[in-house]
DNA sequence: ACGATTATATCGCATTATACGATATAACGA
DNA sequence: TCGTTATATCGTATAATGCGATATAATCGT
């Protein structure tokens, strides 16, 4: 079972996938990544993640801010604290970078009546669910 | 409908991918990925997806040759093609490098019915069907 | 037969990505 | 005040990524 929904997932991703050609880094998708999924995230728990040091972290970050990606936010209580959040623009991008391709997926699903369109989507709302 | 699945779809591969300590690039991953989805796969078909130059192509192929990853095969019919296949240590790393985590995905499942298992396991099938 | 094409491979070179130690600054905590 | 915490920067090193130029061998077209 374990392995039949490893080779489905896998070739969901390969068939779906948005085709890029942007130009980023595998860490910085990685970074964008956390942000978007974590909240109140800041650079050391970044380093904590990544298995990387604080200043390797702290570098990364600074050219995501510097591309747009990225915009950090002084904690009120604890100045010392840089809370990271996602743009519109590194929003965007993490979305080509993770998601599947809308167009794609909408080509799929319309293989698909109604009944087994809702089947998929409870399908994925549960796993989801009891993966957290 | 679309943006429900891919929250989703985000969400499980953020949960549930392995942690991985490998050093392997991106590109690196991609051409196993390429090499696993795809039968018959050449140098110059790996140039063409990933949207790079065959001579460039060539060099990641001999890396993940000499990291015993790939071997290739020359064509019988055309000894100038080659063609290329994942070592059994190939597929191992690509495993790692792109699907859930066996312990972590059977943990999710737990928690669930037999039933809801079901559930899930032909909802991947179905949209890995109408995806190819 | 032979020039054009195809597939792969290698070399030289340049740029970007990745990472860490050392060091600095500022803020917080006891 | 002194130690700790969080971030930032500088210098440095290595790996990753990529392309043009060039070479070799096999195949194709005429």
């Amino acid at each position: 079972m374990i392995n039949v929904i490893n080779r489905c997932f896998t070739d969901i991703y390969f068939q779906l996938h948005p085709v890029q050609n942007d130009a980023i880094s595998h860490q910085s998708v990685r970074i964008l990544q956390l942000v978007h999924k974590k909240k109140y995230i800041m650079i050391r728990d970044i380093a904590e993640y990544l298995l990387i040091s604080h200043n390797t972290a702290s570098e990364h970050v600074k050219k995501l801010v510097s591309s747009g990606w990225l915009y950090k936010e002084r904690s009120e209580e604890d100045q010392r604290k840089v809370y990271l959040h996602l743009t519109q623009s590194g929003l965007s991008v993490l979305k080509k970078n993770t998601e599947l391709d809308e167009e794609k997926l909408q080509n799929a699903l319309n293989k698909l009546s109604d009944e087994e369109k809702m089947q998929i989507v409870r399908a994925f709302q549960l796993l989801s669910e009891v993966s957290k």
